[in-house]
DNA sequence: TTGATTTTGTGATAAAAGTCACATCAGGAA
DNA sequence: TTCCTGATGTGACTTTTATCACAAAATCAA
């Protein structure tokens, strides 16, 4: 029986269809609404996300400009939550919330926790993903202070071709940390 | 006994004596001179190193234009490797090298899982680790794409108060993304 | 379908930061 | 101590990007 999640786990630690149900039996789904919130800041965050179908969007707002910094958008097979509010248990610092009507699995720390500690293929997967997702940060941070905005549009295109036609261009310009106008007049050429 | 790396472990995990000493005979001690390289573009990343004294930093050039960007200094009390190559057994895409005479301690690849499979306490430890470094290069990010070059600054002097007058300025403004001279210019005022 | 809102492109201008050049200063090595 | 290298501050100028303004195009909801 093939299931995103599954297979996605998989991909680091294969699974049996037995060991996946046991998995499964952890998560709640949930169905969202366009426009609707996930993740709200002030509010505590009760689960980390595994996107099944849609699109959402992770940002923070800058208290005085009221400006918004996209960080993540979270798409088929990715996960997505306020981590640091998530792992503390404290309140959320970011908002996350749908581009689209969007599809997810939810898992409670509690719930991961206990995963993690009685089953190792899952614990190997967490840790495998926590290394990636640090590495892929990373080299964001380095385009980020190294690249022109070109090379991080072209890098951006290449991580997420089908997003391009998907979204606002203005949430790219603010993913890549540019004005949405710069972000236009680069791809006239 | 007292040891740092006890002491460092031990805020996350707890350890006995013993357990601290059968952690501590995974590693190896490295005595490195100042403008040694610890880690070097090209070459094979063997260990992740734990930094007892000294000073390092880890930074990657551009191939086009020769600058370089520091994406982490190693002080007393932090963990600094070419993550990437050494979880992935790949060749070091960055440099590694000492601002000062240093002293470290280097894990395998191969101890390290080793010791993650056999201690709990380990395991947790370098969970722990593996989020919180992720958080806080979140927040890198933000402030690198959000704030203004003096914020970022005002940042680096909360995070590093005792780099400011031990370090060339110039290796802090590659650190905050910005040229020498606005670095310069910023904390005339 | 239709009217309203959102998105997008583009010009003009301002602000921020980079680059180049050079003088001074501090620290290390012989 | 003395010389030399590297670090630092600063002026002048250039480049990049942000901001503001507005019109055209696309999208959405009733």
């Amino acid at each position: 029986m093939p299931h995103l999640l599954k297979d996605h786990i998989g991909v680091i630690s294969p699974l049996s269809d037995e060991e996946f149900d046991y998995i499964l039996s952890h998560f709640v789904f949930k169905k969202l609404k366009k426009h609707s919130f996930l993740v709200q800041e002030g509010n505590s965050v009760k689960y980390e996300y595994f996107v099944l179908k849609g699109c959402l969007k992770a940002y923070m707002s800058d208290s005085n400009t009221g400006k918004e910094f996209i960080y993540q958008f979270g798409v088929e097979d990715w996960w997505i939550t306020d981590r640091e509010a998530f792992f503390k248990q404290s309140a959320a610092t970011i908002n996350i919330d749908c581009l689209e009507d969007s599809e997810v699995l939810g898992i409670t720390l509690e719930n991961r926790e206990k995963l993690v500690s009685e089953m190792r293929k899952y614990e190997h997967f967490v840790a495998v993903k926590a290394n990636l997702g640090y590495i892929s940060l990373q080299k964001r941070l380095q385009l980020m202070i190294m690249g022109s905005v070109k090379e991080r549009y072209e890098n951006f295109i290449q991580q997420y071709p089908h997003l391009i036609n998907r979204i606002p261009k203005s949430f790219i310009a603010s993913y890549l940390g540019v004005s949405r106008e710069t972000l236009s007049r680069l791809y006239r050429s």
